[in-house]
DNA sequence: ATAGCATATGATAAAGCGAGCATACGACCT
DNA sequence: AGGTCGTATGCTCGCTTTATCATATGCTAT
């Protein structure tokens, strides 16, 4: 087990919005552009975390003109989500409430 | 999407001293001693460190005289663990390396 | 070749997180 | 009841990570 493998990995899939802009890409690949409106978050913010995205290979980068489409990786992403989502509804039901009480 | 729930569920996951107590509690389960020695890390930090794995359903305890044995939710963990090794295997090749150089 | 839009990069201040100390609690034994 | 071993909790300091500012680069069209 290479611990320092699954430490990036998480530590790059655990954080809100590179969460929130996987998400927004989940439907259909997006440009920079449009990533901002759909998560609301800054330019700078976004282009930071889509290269760390990127490095990790959890999105790849395809150029058109003058704009850059983002692509989920999705053969990773859907069933590392689809764990997420079962474990939660089967362990978790009550903790979200917490988080703002725990470390 | 409730984002916070998989936020909760991989800022758990993403800790390096976790991701050792889960990595030694795979074989069979252990009391927290036995942990100490299996890890290396210190009581209080493995206490610390449980709790926060037991609150997100990632371990469950039974006590057995003055033991605390913990036992990992295999459900979940291996099939994640899983497709970290194949993300890894496929994306990652050389990206560990770079790790200190990126953020 | 210049201007303007789209996106990336570097640096830094601020926030968030984790480790470990000190201590408390709990179970067992005598 | 008091001691001892096993484990948990509260608190604080230091470190890491993050968001954003300022700026740079790349692409297109005129």
């Amino acid at each position: 087990m290479i611990k320092r493998a699954y430490d990036l990995f998480l530590t790059t899939l655990a954080n809100m919005n590179r969460l929130k802009i996987i998400s927004s890409l989940r439907r259909k690949n997006l440009n920079v552009g449009e990533i901002l409106t759909e998560t609301g978050l800054n330019q700078t913010t976004v282009s930071h975390n889509l290269n760390r995205l990127k490095t990790c290979g959890f999105v790849t980068v395809e150029q058109k003109g003058r704009y850059r489409y983002y692509q989920l990786n999705k053969e990773t992403i859907t069933p590392l989500l689809d764990i997420i989502d079962k474990h939660v509804k089967n362990n978790c039901r009550n903790v979200i409430a917490k988080k703002n009480r725990q470390r």
